[in-house]
DNA sequence: TCATACAGTGATAAATTAATCACCATAATG
DNA sequence: CATTATGGTGATTAATTTATCACTGTATGA
């Protein structure tokens, strides 16, 4: 993983969920858990726009920081099914607010970016 | 302002939302906005680490997307405010829901990146 | 033996974001 | 004229995050 040069301020709550949380995917990934969706490969299909090797990226870190813990069952083909930890589910209220608030405002965005040529 | 090449997906409101908010300065920037502190050099010294010019970047996005607006009194020297427009106020609730969540988690973070040597 | 499914990694390049540093402009003040 | 306060920009580099591509390994079934 990444040794980042710039230090987290540990006392700005902002700064500390963006560390854990503020990537392309993360939220995405959280959200998509917890509807269910706990394997890698189906994660792929259901993530649109992900690559293999970038979720295993992302899965790593939330792992990393606490928020995924993960089951290997040892089948085969092999199994592995992540979940979320308690940490993880103390952040599902917010992707939920976090997602409405996006989609409310999309219209929005999408009006503004076409409109700069 | 930098021209994507990856594009949005305005269908995940969490990558809409990642999109105009997802930044390491963004959520600081609209706390301390609303919570009252409007002009640029004031911004500097209340976000701690933020230099001028990024700072400026920042605003401007935020003005762009239709988070902030700005009021520019032609006084000497110059005085311009800036505020939180309906949409940025509508953030509001979801920001300190966020801070609050990081500020709960960042001892398990420190303690985390702490161990790893 | 060859192909398949699944999870995962290493090396590297491309995309994106943030930081640095040096500037411009206005008008006041000494 | 030199300095100060404020807001702002341009060019460039550094830092960080994402994406690509080619692999490894296990066991199964054709």
């Amino acid at each position: 993983m990444y040794q980042r040069k710039i230090p987290i301020d540990y006392n700005c709550g902002l700064n500390v969920a963006m560390e854990v949380v503020g990537s392309k995917w993360k939220f995405c990934l959280l959200d998509e858990i917890s509807k269910g969706t706990k394997r890698p490969k189906d994660l792929v299909n259901a993530v649109n726009g992900i690559t293999k090797r970038v979720l295993q990226n992302q899965l790593k870190e939330l792992e990393f920081h606490g928020l995924l813990g993960k089951t290997i069952y040892t089948e085969i083909p092999l199994r592995v099914e992540y979940f979320l930890t308690a940490s993880g589910e103390s952040l599902m209220p917010l992707i939920v607010a976090i997602d409405k608030w996006g989609l409310e405002f999309a219209p929005q965005l999408k009006k503004i970016l076409e409109t700069e040529d």
